[in-house]
DNA sequence: GCTTTTAATGCTACAATGTTGCATCAAACA
DNA sequence: TGTTTGATGCAACATTGTAGCATTAAAAGC
């Protein structure tokens, strides 16, 4: 289902390194892991593909690994219709994107093709940093299903 | 700063027997306090808004409360850019509208001129039932004081 | 290659937010 | 007024995220 075309992506060592940041197993891996996935990942998601990939971490490290990622501007946050956060890599130059929640399967998905749409009018005195546009609802495969057990 | 006409709100009594729902102390109180503020609310703020009015209330009741009042629409959830929910009321045949997270003070506040925007082309099989637009950066009150500890 | 520096890590402990189960209470209705 | 059952209040727990600090190891200098 995910039909992205895979973006070159800059290797993790050399993204970590134009940062000034040092290149540890963690790191790369998380952002290898962000890199390979076609929709943005969950802390945990994140954690079971490193606990997979036989890297050994610790959820706290996790976190600040995604932290300085975000930092960076390496990766993004997408508020998520949990409390969890999910991130996603940011290829440089990709145009900003909306985003779409499923509500019965908590999945995110990228939708390519809806721009985030153009910048309000704020009022005097705000500065806008960035904006998220999430849509919710059921996904192809959950909608399927029927209104099962969909909750929030 | 709120420059909200306060609109003619439905009685809170009248709103929840309208839904088929128990008329109790604590489901008034929430209704009113959501209908009061001029921005959307958290779990914590409202608790203290009760507490202020020497309503005894539990943390799970208010949480339960407000699940109902979602679920009856006649409240709605924006994901701030913390975990917690923030609420605000459902005025019928309302606009739905952008919100602004402040990322220094976390406040939420409604952008009413500025749209949620058109619903997007969705893959084949997608239900959309909502869609929230966020914007995130400073409010004027704390983009005054400069880049302080902004984190996240 | 070896040493030094300090950024990252991995613990432990804790805070905040939200959920489940169940006994009790009281709103609505006859 | 009594009955029914939706709503509450409590205790216990789950999840997500943060703070402090000793230890490890990446990178730079020798």
């Amino acid at each position: 289902m995910p039909d992205h075309p895979p973006p070159a992506f800059v290797p993790a060592r050399e993204l970590i390194a134009a940062h000034g940041g040092r290149v540890t197993r963690t790191r790369v891996a998380v952002i290898e892991a962000l890199q390979a996935s076609p929709h943005p990942l969950s802390h945990d998601e994140i954690g079971a593909t490193l606990a997979a990939a036989g890297i050994a971490h610790d959820r706290v490290t996790l976190y600040r690994a995604l932290d300085w990622l975000v930092e960076q501007g390496i990766a993004q946050r997408i508020a998520g219709g949990e409390r969890a956060w999910r991130f996603e890599i940011r290829s440089d130059g990709e145009h900003r994107h909306a985003h779409f929640h499923c509500d019965r399967c908590g999945q995110i998905l990228c939708l390519e093709d809806v721009p985030a749409g153009p910048d309000p009018a704020l009022p005097a005195g705000f500065e806008l940093a960035r904006s998220e546009l999430v849509f919710h609802g059921a996904c192809a495969d959950c909608g399927r299903e029927g209104a099962k057990a969909a909750k929030r």
